[in-house]
Formats: structure tokens, C-alpha cells, sequence
RNA sequence: GUGGAUGUAGCUCAGUUGGUUAGAGCACCAGAUUGUGGAUCUGGGGGUCGUGGGUUCAAGUCCCAUCUUCCACCCCA
């Protein structure tokens, strides 16, 4: 019995979520991100340095008694932070990082479908450059992990933090209020425009004319070409927010070229993000045939967040979660197929068979063919064995086989057996 | 963290206003078949009814607590 929101993954569904984790590892190289692993544990300090209010979900960590040093630690709840400290502590680093990290996370939240309070997750960073050009690069990098697991419905929605910066100035009303406007905007999707319009206008930091330029925004909601000349007219005023849809902008003409299919992104007022340190273009992913899931993969920019540990350096990253994601692709019976288990079992008709069973197994594996060697002789057994373990080979001998120096080679898909010289084994298996 | 549902065999579930040794299908195991799985037949094992208390002559059924999972809020992957 697990603790609440804590899981195992027995090896069916622990071998889809290693080969999800292998796909988006071997894109990650493909774009020339390096690995970077770092501690499950981390001080205190580090975690919290960001945000107080990260408090609540922080798992402690009490240490042993044997270290007894009174430093305060906790879990990690993301591996931005981390990342955030390691490019601190080293200055050697290149100038342009690109590191890719897939690992568990810990956030002590109440657990519901797809959310958990340990979950691993996939991170893609870019440390070194302001360019949206980088921004581009993680949001084409997570459609080519989607495409190559065959998901071609999902949507990317990109918004960016300065164009929200500048609504307190178009709308007219103090900065301070911001995060409970944003919080009212980030609902848009979920309980739709009228809504979000009846809780702009109740809203006690809003004047009736606030609230109504801000609607005007909303009514933009999304697009690409369309919504960023919308919005220039709009936040005409504001530095800021012409500063971010120029980013955006440019973006988008980086997707173009990239070549991800149109219907797999748009820009979207209504992305917000909760976590604080973002401070230009954000991202979330949903997949369009299970939107109660809510975003599998977002992320954005934090170009202020390294500063936080004494070294200034712009970055912007993504994230999938793949517990989230391999929920919502069961949901949407969408997993990918997973290799796991032995393509062949060798089975000894009798004790004495087993070491030259033995001995063609060692053949096999050598030729990369997974096998599983049956330690006994029992030949029911041992095919029984073999069908639960979804194996397509089973590969008998005993005294027979032996004197004549053949094995008895069955097709369990097909049930057809037949004799092969042993030498012909590895041909016949193999191919 | 707040509010609300849920929990019976490995799985999906049944179980009548509390009333004898708690059932079904699938799965599993054994035999028919001592060198051949998946079909068929026959037989079989398996549940302290999530856990712990309480009410009652009697609790799967009622009450309380607790845990799990799920839903909403919050937050987010």
C-alpha cells in the first residue's frame, strides 16, 4: 500500500513510461541539449528563495540523525530551480547551455487524476540567450516528441508575460492587482467568456472602464497573424506589451519555418501561468481529445530567476509531465507500444539439456535478441511462461535435439513449429 | 489545506427493510495430456466485505474515526 498520491508502476505500464522517456531524451539530443542530473534533496533556502508562498506544497526533509546539522531541506518541486542554482555555481558553463533533465518531482498537493505527489518530470532548458529563436526551439522540440509518439491532436497555446504586464496601464489599475486579474483571465478556457466577464466586472480592484478594456482584450483571445496585429493596435500605448508581441512575433515565424503544423499552435491571451518567476513568452500543452487533463507540457521564460542566485542569466524552458501525459494517452488509448520482456525463451526438455540451453540462449542474446533462458525443464510450463511474457520464440531441445544437433523452433503467434539446424537458429529467430 | 463521493475474490461487479457457512463472470491453479502454451471438459484454491472502534441477540448492510481512490476549490505537470 502506497501513501496517498505516491505510486508503483508495475512493469506494463513502467515500460511505456520508459519508452516515453527515451523519445523525448533521444529528441533532446537531436536539438544538441547536453544531460544534467542534480539531487532529489535540496536546501531549504534554495527552494524557497523564489517564492514563500511555495511553502505549502515543499516536502521537508528531516535527515538523519547520524548527520544532525541543522540545515532545513525539502524535496525539490521542479527541476527549474535546481537548474537555476547549477548555472549559478558554475560560471564555466557555455555561454549558450541547453540541458535536458527527465526526473521525479515532489509537490505535497491533493492528489486527483493525472496529479500526484510524486511525478517525474521532463524538462527541456535553454540558458544563455534572450532570443525568442530559443523559445521556438523547446515548443518545435515537444511537437517532435508528440509526433514521434504518433499524437498529432494537441494544441500549444503561447502567450507572453510582458503583453500581461502591460494591462494595468492600458486598463488603469495598480499593479498590484495584477496576479488576481491574472488569476480571473487564466479561467477563460474552463467557464468561458461570460463567466470571466461577470468576474471582471464584480471585481473590487476594477473600475466599470477597466474592466471593460480588459473584455476587449479577451475578446481577442486567440490566433496567430490575426491576434499579434490585434493586440499591437490595442496595447498601442504600452512598451511593454509591443515588446512582447514583437517576441511573439518573432516566435511565430520560427514555427513556421520549423515546419510544426499550423493547427498545433496558436497564441492565447489566457495563458498565464501560475509560478511567478516567468517573465516573457509561456507556453501550455493540451491534448485536444482529452482536455480535462488540463496542459501535459508547458513552460515558459525566466529571465530573472538565475539572478536570484547571484549569476544574471536569461533562460526559458519547457516541461512535460509524464505521469499527466501517460494519463490522458490512456485515457485516449493513445500509449505507445513498449518493448519489454523476452522475444525468445529457450526451454530444456530435460535437467540434462539445460547447460547446452543455456549455451544457445548466450547465442542469441549475442546476435540482440532478447531472451529469457527457462531455468527449469519443464516444457508446459516454460511455454506457458513464454505466452504471458508476450514472447514469439520458444525454442525447445532435449536428447533428440541434441544428438542431432537441432533445436525445435515454435512460432507462438502462428503455433507452427518446426526443426532447425542449430546453426540456423539465429537466422530463423532473428530475422 | 477546505467541501463532497467511493472502497465486497487478481479484475468487473451482485448482495433485497441489519438475519444461517458472502455470490457471479472473467482470470488463476490441477487433471484429462509425465517433450508442447492459447481451444474444450472436469475439479479446485482464493475474501478478517479498505482498516480500527462502536450500536445490536445478530453488521458487508447502521454510527464514528482513519486510510485509499475520485470530483470540486486551490494550485499546477
Amino acid at each position: 500500500m502506497t501513501l496517498s498520491g505516491f505510486r508503483d508502476y508495475l512493469p506494463g505500464e513502467a515500460a511505456v513510461r520508459q519508452e516515453i522517456v527515451r523519445v523525448f531524451r533521444e529528441t533532446c539530443e537531436l536539438f544538441g541539449f547536453v544531460p544534467l542530473e542534480t539531487p532529489a534533496v535540496e536546501r531549504w533556502d534554495i527552494l524557497a528563495k523564489d517564492r514563500e508562498t511555495l511553502d505549502v506544497i515543499i516536502y521537508n526533509v528531516q535527515g538523519s540523525k547520524e548527520e544532525g546539522d541543522g540545515t532545513k531541506k525539502g524535496l525539490r518541486f521542479d527541476l527549474t530551480v535546481p537548474l537555476s542554482r547549477v548555472v549559478a555555481a558554475n560560471p564555466n558553463l557555455p555561454r549558450l547551455f541547453k540541458r535536458y533533465q527527465a526526473g521525479p518531482v515532489w509537490r505535497g498537493e491533493r492528489p486527483q487524476a493525472g496529479r500526484y505527489r510524486e511525478f517525474i518530470q521532463c524538462d527541456a532548458d535553454i540558458v544563455g540567450t534572450r532570443s525568442p529563436v530559443a523559445d521556438a526551439e523547446l515548443v518545435r522540440l515537444m511537437g517532435r516528441v508528440f509526433e514521434r509518439l504518433n499524437i498529432r491532436e494537441y494544441l500549444v497555446r503561447i502567450n507572453n508575460r510582458k503583453i500581461l504586464n502591460g494591462l494595468p496601464e492600458l486598463a488603469g489599475f495598480a499593479g498590484e492587482h495584477l496576479p488576481e486579474v491574472l488569476r480571473i483571465l487564466d479561467k477563460l478556457e474552463k467557464e468561458g467568456l461570460p463567466r470571466i466577464t461577470s468576474a471582471l466586472e464584480e471585481s473590487q480592484f476594477l473600475s466599470a472602464p477597466a474592466a471593460g478594456r480588459i473584455l476587449e482584450v479577451l475578446k481577442v483571445a486567440s490566433g496567430r497573424e490575426q491576434w499579434l496585429s490585434a493586440l499591437r493596435d490595442i496595447f498601442a500605448g504600452s512598451g511593454v506589451a509591443q515588446e512582447g508581441i514583437g517576441e511573439l512575433a518573432e516566435m511565430g515565424r520560427m514555427l513556421v519555418e520549423s515546419g510544426l503544423p499550423a493547427e498545433n499552435w496558436t497564441f492565447d491571451i489566457s495563458i498565464v501561468r501560475g509560478l511567478a518567476y516567468y517573465t516573457g513568452p509561456v507556453f501550455e500543452t493540451t491534448l485536444l481529445k482529452c482536455p480535462e487533463m488540463g496542459s501535459v507540457c508547458s513552460g515558459g521564460r525566466y529571465d530573472s530567476l538565475t539572478g536570484v542566485f547571484g549569476l544574471n542569466k536569461p533562460a526559458t524552458g519547457i516541461s512535460l509531465g509524464l505521469d499527466r501525459f501517460y494519463a490522458a494517452l490512456d485515457r485516449i488509448q493513445a500509449l505507445p507500444a513498449a518493448h519489454a520482456g523476452p522475444a525468445a525463451v529457450v526451454i530444456a526438455v530435460d535437467p540434462g539439456s539445460l547447460a547446452v540451453a543455456g549455451n544457445l540462449a548466450a547465442d542469441l542474446r549475442e546476435n540482440q535478441v532478447r531472451t529469457t533462458l527457462y531455468p527449469e525443464s519443464r516444457v508446459r510450463d516454460g511455454l506457458a511462461y513464454a505466452k504471458a511474457a508476450g514472447a514469439r520464440w520458444a525454442l525447445i531441445l532435449g536428447e533428440n535435439e541434441m544428438t542431432q544437433g537441432t533445436v525445435q523452433v515454435k512460432d507462438l503467434a502462428t503455433g507452427e513449429q518446426k526443426t532447425v539446424p542449430r546453426a540456423q537458429v539465429g537466422s530463423v529467430v532473428g530475422g
